[in-house]
RNA sequence: GGGCGAUUAGCUCAGUCGGUUAGAGCGCCUGCCUCACAUGCAGGAGGUCACUGGUUCGAGUCCAGUAUCGCCCA
């Protein structure tokens, strides 16, 4: 039974990630009786690769997993992919540029094909990475948004919202991407505050001499200006309303009107009205019969509309109207002005308003029925701060645009016909209008936004729309984990999903973890060249070490601030495991049968350890069904490092050691209880840490035991709780901390041997010093220890006080009494300190009238113990000055 | 402009219901290769809990304001 002298990560990770696969720990069965535990994944995107995001949300996950298969659910957590739409489309478009290609002479069929067949080939990278990071998936269930099944789920959600009159086509402005050439939702929009200018620009009144001043930000637009707008409350322009100016560039005559909308504050006062590129020029445009021109083509460039800036980019555009302008006298300045852009959140182009034709979701009645599952807790969000986001997006949710033009996703299900123009949309492809029966139907091009698939996975996964076994035990799930930015995209969405066509929510908690940043607090990202890949870490410092990492700075509500340097300070901890392990086993003797510890034959340390254990599994319970993952890995690191490894131990040694037959029944006990609580601990870490401690596991394991994985979690016992045992270990602790104390301070060499007198009156304390005097003497490093009562210290002892009496180390001839004198007024300050707070507060009536009593009596047994401790450090200052 | 969050040791952070002598890791200083581990052991230094005011017998913790920083939305 021995380890070798450190443990290697690489050669266990892969091996024990493929047995438990094989063994089929990851599966969940329907069928198992057991109550139900279930996570879906956050679907990564098929062209993704591991990051710091994922490895954090997927750590978490698989800790939740973990903990609750050996908890004795019916574990599912249920592993998949997003076909994202764009990302992926770019991806092959890139491909087939570098080809000299274009998708548009490969036709449509031949592009999706093509798509497919890079994802077979290097789609879904991100699985293997998962598998590295030790998650407990069950793959065999493993979903695609793209496959038949998630495929016929998103038709029939379409078909069925578009029936009700919740999915509607309408022409509006909506954000398109001119790069992507495609629609975007609102929120696939991210605005960025950039410095612009203000451009303020004549109009020439028409019939008239004088001119107008608007003011704008985007000039380029006035190609397509209808109007001309002023806020009705503006004395300054009261006449003007009713007139026509000329468009200048154009030529054109368009009107000037009033419209509350506009800030009489920003600008002239005078706004242009463009309402084929800007929403808000849209909405007065409909209020004010104006007419709608579109300028642009999709891909941005300035169109037949557009005169002879026909054919320009629109940045290109911006530069000629400006210059033209100038040339013509119509520019009367330019002011610098910052403003937010919206850009896209795939390629980073800016955003431009775009007229169209496109299909929406009217989210209202989904939205109230999502706030009202929040509002009455059947969903909770976990930190809870995050409802109030969660209710402010929904309060304020407009329609979502759900149509993309591209050709990778799910084609929208809706049929034109050619000769009456009806729409039939229909869950299967049909022959004939259903309207006038014709069969020259055209289906629409689009297809849907990839988040319109992913609302609806914690279903679409479990089989539906089929009634599945699956479905019927696993929805709703337990948790969902997610990261914050993308509540708005996909837990609302899912929640409003869930709601409608389940009836019931699509999870019970939403545990929202924070960003993972690095070392200064900046978001990582490739443009800041600060990220650190998980898969290198890994590589360098173990997988174990990684999580746990990752498992300590969870804390709710806060950014996760990684570093190298944390890493590496917790692969320590994992080489911390595995020699205690490793010396555990060298101890346990090969004649060690593993049997219960029998309470009668366990000593005080024994009781203490168990104690503490019981402890450390009740916290990290505690933690774990809070979602506190920092405080669970807290507590297990520091149960094992500094109770079990700095105190348990070292407090066996002798007793393990022993040779005599007299010490055999203790050191048996001892071998017991090291071995049980290292079972113990090797459960409590494998959700953190599942290789090293199944690796442990398999060499420890008892007949018959199988893996660690499916292991039981520890169940708390009663019998175990030893608080009187553990008050005393404190105190021995106390005095062992103190004499280490004289020594570190005093200089003592390691190789001097000093004695020990314990001076107290307290009869117990005593007898505690007297009976563990061999771990004293092997801890603290003393000879010979005697209690005192009544010992009158000589001049050359160093000293201490503890609670309940004082020790002193004869160290005649190597003391030196400046350093002594210094050491004892230190502490004699210290405890000063302290006294004056507490008397002061015992000293007001007020604190000692209102404060409930234990707290009264804490206090003055605090007082008291400074009072008799400050008496004895003085007299012992006293004798050596 | 609206909302949310943060500010605690040199650095990065914990701190649960308001009551402990405010903790950890890293870094730093001193001494140790003690037969599990130098990825280690022992000891130590280091704090006006951002600031101001309030509530309270009592505030790192609750409230208000201020400052700085970050994020989301418009």
């Amino acid at each position: 039974m021995e380890l070798p002298s450190s443990y290697n990560p690489k050669e266990t990770e892969d091996r024990w990630y493929r047995l438990w696969e094989e063994e089929g720990h990851f599966h969940a069965r329907e069928d198992d009786g057991l109550a139900p535990y279930s996570i879906v994944i956050p679907p990564p995107n098929v062209t993704g690769s591991l990051h710091m995001g994922h490895a954090l949300n997927n750590t978490l996950q698989d800790i939740l997993s973990r903990w609750q298969r050996m908890m004795g659910k019916s574990v599912l957590w249920m592993p998949g992919m997003d076909h994202a739409g764009i990302a992926t489309q770019n991806v092959v478009e890139r491909l087939l540029r570098d080809e000299g290609k274009d998708k548009n002479n490969l036709g449509r069929e031949a592009f999706v094909k093509r798509v497919w067949d890079w994802k077979e080939h290097y789609g879904g990278q991100i699985k293997g990475q998962l598998k590295r990071l030790g998650c407990s998936l069950d793959w065999p269930r493993e979903r695609f948004t793209l496959d038949e099944g998630l495929s016929r789920a998103v038709r029939r959600v379409f078909v069925s919202l578009y029936e009700e009159g919740l999915i509607y086509r309408g022409y509006r402005i909506i954000n398109w991407c001119p790069r992507c050439e495609t629609a975007l939702s609102d929120i696939e929009t991210e605005y960025r505050d950039l410095k612009g200018r203000l451009y303020h620009i004549k109009y020439p009144i028409d019939g008239e001499d004088g001119f107008i001043t608007v003011a704008t930000t985007r000039p380029e637009t006035m190609l397509g200006d209808t109007g001309v707008a002023v806020n009705p409350e503006d004395e300054r322009y009261s006449g003007l309303v009713g007139k026509r100016v000329i468009l200048p560039l154009m030529n054109r005559k368009i009107p000037v009107f009033a419209d509350s909308f506009v800030d009489k504050s920003f600008g002239t006062g005078l706004v242009k009205v463009t309402p084929g590129h800007d929403p808000n020029d849209f909405e007065m445009g409909k209020r004010h019969n104006l007419e709608e021109i579109n300028i642009l083509d999709p891909r941005g460039y300035i169109n037949e509309n557009g005169g002879a800036y026909q054919g320009l980019s629109r940045f290109e555009a911006r530069d000629r109207v400006v210059a033209d302008l100038e040339k013509l006298g119509l520019l009367e300045k330019i002011e610098d002005h910052d403003h937010s852009v919206g850009h896209c959140y795939r390629c980073n182009t800016v955003i431009e308003p775009y007229l169209s034709r496109q299909w929406f979701v009217k989210i209202t009645p989904l939205a109230d029925e999502g706030i009202a599952a929040v509002k009455d807790g059947r969903i909770r969000f976990v930190p809870s701060n995050w409802e109030k986001t969660y209710f402010e997006w929904m309060y304020n949710v407009r329609d979502w645009c759900i149509s993309r033009q591209l050709w990778w996703g799910h084609r929208i299900p809706a049929f034109y016909c050619e000769s009456c123009e009806h729409i039939t949309v229909s869950m299967d492809d049909p022959d004939s209008c259903e309207k006038c029966g014709a069969s020259t139907l055209r289906q629409d091009e689009d297809v849907l936004d990839t988040w319109f698939s992913s609302a609806l996975w914690p279903f679409s996964t479990l089989g539906w729309p089929e009634s599945t076994a699956a479905l019927e035990k696993y929805y709703p799930t337990t948790v969902l984990v997610t990261g914050f930015d993308i509540i708005f995209f996909w837990v609302a969405r899912m929640i409003m999903m869930g709601l409608k066509f389940m009836n019931d929510v699509p999870f019970r908690d939403v545990y929202i973890h924070a960003l993972v940043r690095d070392e200064h607090g900046h978001k990582m990202s490739k443009s800041r060249g600060n990220v650190i890949d998980p898969l290198i870490i890994m590589d360098k410092y173990g997988t174990d070490a990684f999580r746990f990492t990752l498992s300590v700075f969870a804390a709710q509500g806060r950014d996760v601030i990684l570093s190298e340097k944390r890493i590496e300070g917790y692969s320590a901890f994992c080489n911390k495991i595995w020699n205690a392990t490793r010396f555990i086993l060298m101890n346990l003797g090969d004649g060690f049968v593993p049997r219960e510890v029998r309470a009668e034959e366990l000593e005080r340390f024994d009781r203490w350890i168990l104690h503490r254990m019981e402890l450390a599994i009740a916290e990290v319970n505690r933690a774990l069904e809070e979602y506190r993952f920092n405080e669970a890995a807290q507590a297990i690191y520091d149960f094992w490092w500094h109770e079990f490894c700095d105190w348990y131990l070292e407090l066996t040694k002798p007793r393990v050691y022993a040779a005599d037959e007299g010490a055999r029944a203790s050191g048996d006990a001892a071998k017991q209880v090291l071995y049980y609580v290292l079972k113990i601990s090797m459960k409590l870490m494998h959700p953190f840490m599942p290789f090293i401690t199944e690796e442990i596991w398999d060499r420890i394991k008892a007949a018959g035991e199988g893996r660690l994985i499916v292991a039981p979690w520890p169940e708390p016992r009663a019998e175990f709780s030893f608080p009187e045992e553990a008050r005393e270990t404190e105190l021995f602790k106390e005095i062992v901390y103190k004499i280490r104390n004289v020594r570190g301070e005093m200089n003592i060499p390691p190789d001097k041997k000093a004695d020990l007198i314990v001076k107290t009156t307290d009869t117990a304390l005593g007898a505690l010093v007297r009976a563990e005097a061999v771990h004293i003497r092997t801890n603290a490093k003393v000879e010979a220890i005697r209690v005192d009562a009544g010992y009158i210290p000589e001049k050359t002892d160093a000293s201490a006080v503890f609670a309940g009496g004082e020790l002193f180390i004869p160290l005649k001839g190597l003391i030196d009494m400046d350093r002594e004198r210094a050491r004892l007024e230190k502490e004699i300050t210290r405890i000063r300190s302290e006294h004056a707070k507490t008397s002061a507060k015992l000293g007001n009536t007020a604190f000692t009238s209102r404060a409930p009593r234990e707290v009264i009596e804490k206090e003055e047994a605090k007082r008291d113990e400074f009072e008799s401790m400050l008496e004895m450090l003085e007299k012992n200052l006293a004798k050596i000055s």
